[in-house]
DNA sequence: CTGTTAGCGCATTCAA
DNA sequence: TTGAATGCGCTAACAG
């Protein structure tokens, strides 16, 4: 009879290769193999003892030998910016949640201060990656020239670039800023103001901009203040604001991280929202359900907007000849009515 | 004279090996190993011309076959807690960045609900991941074994348990829970409550223990609401907190995601901040800093915990025999006054 | 259904 | 300093 000592190793072996399962087993390494092969033929009985033995033995597949044959690694990488923004550890999480329910594992790489580093996205080449998401920053068109020439995709996560090989899955902000710039001109505002995010982010730029076409129709102006995208920066371009002698009666932030800080603003200033101001966000993340805020804004439907993003970059990996997914998805979101707007009269 | 196209390779081909370079160059292929193997001996002369050829046809070593003999595959696992609290979404940027610096990579695991999936972790291990950081959960003890059997190191993160294999780096709640107690005595608060996180996890346990013995030396007991780590749960505990007879005249938070729901919920009945009730956080995360909150709280020392972290794991992985880092870590924090607590008249 | 063989791309002996 | 040879652990033909 074959033991586990037959052949010189012990149960507490490091490191159990399938020709450890196929000598104790007394069957060849390949069959060890097919085992774990899913859509290999072997008899259920010899399945059956190698499942067994690898069960004792605790035997695993090593995953890097395998890749370095099949050219699947089933790793993703991701690159994350601004992980200040709460939206974003959401986006994290369920990324990388839905990529593992699809058996890929997520290799991460963060991107501190839209300064995405060049080797170490190299780096991720060399562990043969299948697939890149980007949220919320822009890669070097040196890099994307690189993963291009792998055939490599690229999904771009709130951004776009007009680079052939990113794909993009995008809230769609133009209509995002449009539809905010609607509903203050519907519920009566007339003295508008805009705090923008980063000005070189195409996220801050297409709010705006949706914003602008908005009023343009009536024929209205607004007034703009950069926030940058952070809390302290919009309450100081808040405070500005609040101290001109046209004060707005609404502000549009471009994030709702911003929009609370304009509101700590009005608070300390004494100006109270939303009677003398009113104010929305964008994101809808959770601090604007806080009963502190209960923040009117604008929701970018994460779920959907994931489900795209991995729906895209895995047909792109699985079957890159089918092209069943758009290369670019714009995603609308839709308006969450809280309690910082009001409706003012327009004889006001 | 040797071309790019001499050996039939063109140089859009999409895997350059080692081998290509060689023969491009008309030398070996582990002479092109060695000069990507540091302290291996070349020429400089042919150093040169193999960096120049890998640069020109775009060569890169790959990490899969290398780490297949090496057994250093530079990638560290990472699993992640509840992300909802910013506290952790800093951790996880910190903590990656810090690695990325020394080399190693992150693969990301993230644990929805306390609920690890130990098959992806078991994946990990066909991925050879060197080492283990675990933020905010804990692992089943299965699992800690299989770990320990390939003696992969693994730190906790802000947990601990008596599994002899499992690391620890941790704020010291303990102390901090006490040395709250003391402060609010200090400030001559009486009627004191605690308002706790996920009672199963040490963090809240040892936050509220701290507490506690602070209390007793005075022979002061306090009132218990449960909070789960939530806003919405925390600011209902604060309600009932409020509603009381003997309404406290302070709070403790076992974080602050808490602390600020008790603070709206506080605001919503008219309870005046820190008029009529004081109230203190635990993690100093960054809408306490906020001026709608601007709450008093117990900073984690966040940058020092992830330098230990880091430094215990490598020395782990790198020279499992040094033991200069001790196995448990807690590190200590220090208050942050802003303006959720007043001093109070003992005699009130 | 199973065993044999041949690599995947690389680091690492051992000679030269 | 370099080249030839070997094998890390595995999958994928190819026979049988």
């Amino acid at each position: 009879m074959f033991n586990l000592y037959r052949w010189g190793r012990s149960v507490l072996q490091k490191n159990i290769t399938a020709h450890d399962i196929a000598n104790h087993l007394g069957i060849s390494q390949s069959t060890v193999s097919r085992v774990f092969t899913p859509g290999a033929s072997v008899s259920e009985k010899t399945r059956r003892r190698v499942l067994e033995a690898a069960e004792l033995l605790g035997y695993r597949p090593n995953m890097l030998a395998r890749s370095l044959i099949t050219k699947k690694t089933n790793m993703i990488g991701l690159v994350m910016g601004d992980i200040d923004n709460p939206f974003y550890p959401e986006v994290l999480s369920k990324l990388s949640g839905e990529l593992k329910k699809r058996q890929y594992n997520v290799l991460l790489l963060n991107a501190e201060n839209d300064d995405v580093p060049s080797e170490s996205l190299i780096q991720f080449l060399g562990y043969n990656i299948e697939g890149l998401v980007v949220t919320d920053v822009l890669l070097s068109s040196s890099i994307v020239s690189q993963f291009a020439e792998l055939d490599i995709p690229i999904v771009l996560f709130n951004r776009y670039t007009t680079n052939a090989h990113c794909h993009t899955v995008c809230c769609d902000n133009m209509d995002g800023g449009r539809r905010i710039g609607e509903y203050l001109l519907r519920t009566g505002h007339r003295r508008l103001a805009f705090i923008s995010g980063d000005p070189n982010t195409s996220t801050s730029q297409d709010r705006e901009k949706g914003f602008r076409d908005a009023l343009l129709n009536e024929g209205l102006h607004f007034m703009t203040e950069s926030g940058g995208y952070t809390y302290e920066m919009a309450y100081e371009a808040a405070n500005r604001l609040f101290l001109r002698a046209d004060r707005p009666d609404a502000i549009f932030c471009a994030n709702d991280i911003m929009a609370i800080g304009a509101i700590d603003a009005a608070k300390k200033l004494g100006v109270r929202v939303p009677e003398d101001v009113s104010i929305i966000g964008f994101d809808n993340i959770k601090p604007a359900a806080w009963a502190g805020y209960d923040l009117t804004t604008w929701t970018q439907p994460v779920d959907r907007m994931i489900e795209a993003t991995i729906d895209l970059l895995l047909e792109k990996i699985e079957e890159p000849d089918r092209r069943s997914q758009a290369d670019y998805q714009w995603i609308k979101g839709h308006l969450v009515e809280r309690n910082t707007v009001m409706t003012r009269n327009k004889n006001d």
